[in-house]
DNA sequence: GCAAGGTC
């Protein structure tokens, strides 16, 4: 019997190289959650069977349990000390079943994660996932510590295989459990301050966050320099000779002054002169050096300021080439390319492009140059090209990001680029003055990257010793200028200086201040501050700037560090720091008022804001509508929020009251042409009223909407009541043949009726062109849907004498069946055969027992709703 | 509705 060995790598073209490196290319391959790729070999010495399989990132995120989950019933400083615990990320990709079925029968574990903090982190997730546990006696867990996906390396780190370690994947964990409460705690209880006083903030949300707060820190720096700004007047002197018949203007050694009259005195002085001496003609050959390998962030640097790509753009684009065989894997800080990197197949490919391929042919020739050494920092190699492509394959702008790609590649083995610089020294009533020339020897790298070119400047010749007459004496007045706004590269550059974010998330926290309203990108990727991103900063700049300088971060990072390093131990370093971050917590709570009187100068008052709309069901006085983001609801009797669904339009509903609370109804309608339009109470969709139907939805998600059902988020469509009209129990017509959820009656989609599933996005269109569709009360006798009551139009009614009346089953009903249709003309009724029994969730029509109209030949004649 | 870190 051959050993069975399972291998998990951290993505799946990492578990293909490894598989291909160690099987010589013999593999056989099969689909799964991800791909498993199969091969014999020998194990430690003996015949093995292998299995390579990769994990997608992490497996599991960490949150915080359900009942923390409300951020009314939640108080954010009980966050410091709740549980947390953690949760697949993508809990459809079931990676986590998919490594436990793999698992079986193997008798070795190896993990082939990334080499980082992360990685190891990851190596503990998939442990976790096997059943294997870490020092087994039977089944055994190895690491592999592979410094590049090379066939040399991999082979040399199947060689000698260590133990996973354990103390750096405490210390992700540690960072995430800290992240998470600092950040939650901060976030609910700054968005419920602000949000529930203040109607023109614009921002779902006012985050708060280790990395993203800093971030913002940074642009707002900048905007507070510009705006304290004081101009200052400067004079600077300047010569002007005529040498071989060109003009040339001089530059003054002593470059500026800021007294005029001092200035003055030096113009006299040189006036009085008239002629310049040549003290000196220095010439020297000057170097500027190719570029070393290329990581992410000097490639979202030059991306932002040479393509005007923002750092999300230009990671997508990375990305797609990266998946599509174009460049190595774009998500790397080192600068150095492993030994093993095959410099010669790499350029080989380029040659055969038709702009820098000559280049590439040449270089080839003459031999190119060694890269220069940079940094490993042992995670993955420099971003270089892969396949040649040339612009109708990638498009425009992954062309350029590409082109730039393999200029720089090609740049890094490029000889260094040779000047020679002249500068000419100069005297005249005792004063200094300079001009200075440089003309290229070697363009070398240059060549390839134009942009980096040194510019020729000529200059007449000189002698020492030599005396020239001053044609033209300039006393230059100017001012100071302010810095301009912080760019995006600037800011990725601080970023990357002050250890805020990775290689992988800088271009993440950057997307986020600009979500939230934070700043604004203006024209030249410069990164402009909102009100409310000066506010906040100044805000904490007042009561405790720790929270928004970049050291936040770097505290967190040197903490975990002991972990990492086994130096202390992880539950009572997690403890310490949130302690010391709960204190933080307190302290500005107690002193928001401060904070607080900023954002009173800078906003106006939720009462002032917005327009009135509907009812309050407990003063019966007009609430009013905010609609900058979050929309909402404003009792400014009762000093109530009422939180609404985003992204849509908000209506009243015909002045209809909700039988529950007497609040007025809403009809909220989601973009586009096929979005759902739904009726809510505002009350009820705040607090949902009946006992256990956070439970009763627990999972949930109300599609397009985002809205989790937990706590908040009811609409009409989700209610239980049994009597009131607009319910699911009323309007709710049969189960969804795609979900678990209900198919509702769209109360407003006259004259194009039809029926919207109260969980996922499948529709059904009902007879175009009625006057009126309403639900009754009745139940079809055979499959339990609710009848529907049809009122044709006139003109175009399918009935006999033109009657207009019908009722019926829209399954059974010959008529009705007929003139229904499911969006995208699939079959209504094709998936319905056949559906496994739904979990008794909802409680909407649709009974279990009815007779499918298909005639499928296949299916289970047994239509299966929903039990009821 | 919330953080930051993986990766698609």
């Amino acid at each position: 019997m051959a050993a069975k060995v399972l291998m998990v790598a951290e993505k799946p073209s990492i578990a293909l190289s490894i598989a291909l490196a160690l099987s010589g290319g013999r593999v056989s391959s099969q689909k799964g959650s991800t791909e498993v790729h199969e091969f014999d070999g020998t194990f430690l010495g003996v015949r093995a069977h292998y299995k390579v399989t990769s994990v997608i990132g992490h497996v599991f995120s960490v949150d915080f349990p359900p009942t923390y989950q409300n951020w009314e019933a939640t108080d954010p400083l009980d966050l410091f000390q709740a549980p947390v615990q953690k949760t697949e990320s993508n809990p459809k990709a079931h990676i986590c079943r998919h490594l436990s079925q793999e698992a079986r029968g193997c008798g070795h574990l190896v993990l082939w994660l990334d080499c980082d903090r992360e990685g190891e982190n990851i190596c503990f997730e998939v442990i976790e996932c096997t059943g294997f546990r870490a020092k087994d006696t039977g089944r055994k867990v190895y690491r592999a510590r592979f410094s590049s996906v090379t066939e040399k390396d991999i082979l040399m780190a199947m060689n000698n295989l260590v133990e996973p370690n354990k103390d750096e994947a405490l210390a992700v964990d540690a960072r995430q459990e800290i992240d998470l409460k600092v950040g939650v705690a901060f976030t609910r209880f700054q968005t419920r301050y602000f949000q529930g006083k203040y109607g023109n903030l614009d921002s779902r949300v006012i985050s708060y966050g280790p990395c993203q707060t800093p971030t913002l820190g940074f642009c707002v720096q900048r905007h507070l320099q510009i705006t304290t700004f004081k101009p200052e007047k400067f004079w600077t002197l300047h010569p002007y000779i005529i040498q071989n018949g060109y003009e040339l203007k001089l530059e003054w050694s002593r470059n500026k002054l800021f007294d005029v009259d001092v200035a003055m005195m030096f113009q006299k002085l040189v006036n009085e002169d008239g002629i310049l001496e040549v003290t000196d003609v220095l010439s020297k050959e000057e170097c500027k050096t190719r570029p070393s390998g290329l990581n992410t962030v000097n490639m979202l640097k030059v991306a932002s300021s040479a393509f005007g790509l923002g750092p999300q753009i230009a990671m997508q684009i990375a990305e797609r080439l990266y998946t599509q065989g174009f460049i190595s894997y774009p998500r790397t800080e080192s600068t150095a390319y492993p030994p093993s990197f095959d410099f010669k197949g790499t350029l080989g490919e380029q040659a055969k492009n038709p702009t820098w391929g000559n280049y590439v042919h040449w270089l080839l020739e003459l031999g190119f140059h060694r890269p220069r050494l940079g940094t490993d920092a042992g995670d993955h190699p420099p971003i270089t090209p892969l396949q040649s492509a040339t612009e109708d394959m990638l498009g425009n702008d992954a062309w350029r990001l590409y082109e730039f790609i393999c200029q720089h590649f090609i740049g890094t083995v490029s000889p260094d680029c040779k000047y020679l610089r002249t500068r000419v020294d100069f005297t005249s009533g005792g004063e200094l003055f300079y001009c200075t020339g440089q003309h290229v020897t070697v363009n070398g790298f240059t060549s390839v990257m134009p942009w980096m070119a040194v510019t020729e400047k000529n200059l007449p010749q000189f002698t020492k010793g030599e005396k020239i007459e001053i044609s033209k004496l300039e006393l230059f007045e100017g001012n100071t200028t302010p810095p301009d706004y912080l760019s995006e590269s600037e800011l990725i550059s601080l970023m990357e200086k002050n250890g805020i974010g990775t290689d992988a998330s800088i271009s993440v926290h950057i997307n986020n201040i600009c979500e939230r309203n934070y700043v604004q990108v203006h024209p030249g990727r410069r990164l402009v501050p909102t009100a409310l991103g000066i506010t906040l900063i100044r805000g904490y700049q007042c009561i405790d700037p720790d929270l928004c300088l970049p050291d936040i971060r770097s505290f967190i990072e040197h903490q975990i560090t002991l972990i990492a390093k086994g130096q202390v131990d992880h539950f009572q370093l997690v403890q310490h720091v949130l302690q010391q971050f709960r204190q933080k917590y307190s302290y500005f709570v107690k002193k928001i008022d401060n904070m607080d009187a900023l954002f009173e100068a800078q906003f106006s008052p939720l009462a002032d804001s917005g327009r009135v709309l509907s009812k309050c069901g407990k003063c019966l006085r007009y609430m009013k509508y905010i609609s900058t983001q979050p929309s909402r609801l404003y009792c400014g009797t009762c000093e109530e929020v009422y939180y609404l669904p985003q992204k849509g339009t908000i209506k009243l509903y015909k002045e209809l009251v909700c039988p529950l609370d007497n609040f007025e109804l809403l009809i909220f309608s989601m973009a586009g042409p096929e979005g759902k339009s739904l009726p809510l109470c505002p009350y009820c969709y705040n607090s949902p009223p009946f006992e256990g139907i956070d439970t009763l939805f627990g999972s949930l998600k109300i599609s397009n909407s985002g809205n989790s059902t937990k706590g908040a988020g009811m609409p009409c469509f989700l209610c239980p009541h049994p009597t009131c009209r607009h319910s699911m129990i009323s309007q709710g017509v049969c189960a969804c043949p795609e979900c678990n959820g209900t198919l509702v009656l769209d109360p407003v989609s006259a004259p194009k009726w039809r029926l919207y599933c109260n969980i996922c996005n499948c529709l059904v269109f009902l007879p175009q062109g009625a006057h009126r569709i309403s639900t009754t009360r009745e139940r079809c006798p055979d499959c339990d849907s609710t009848i529907i009551e049809v009122d044709f139009n006139k003109k175009t009614t399918p009935l006999k004498d033109g009657a207009t009346l019908h009722t019926g089953c829209i399954l059974c009903d010959e008529l009705l069946h007929s003139l229904v249709e499911m969006k995208h003309g699939k079959s209504f009724f094709k998936r319905m055969g056949g559906r496994p029994r739904g979990r008794g969730r909802g409680r909407g029509r649709g009974g279990s027992r009815g007779r499918g109209r298909s005639g499928g030949k296949r299916e289970d004649p047994k239509m299966s709703f929903r039990d009821f």
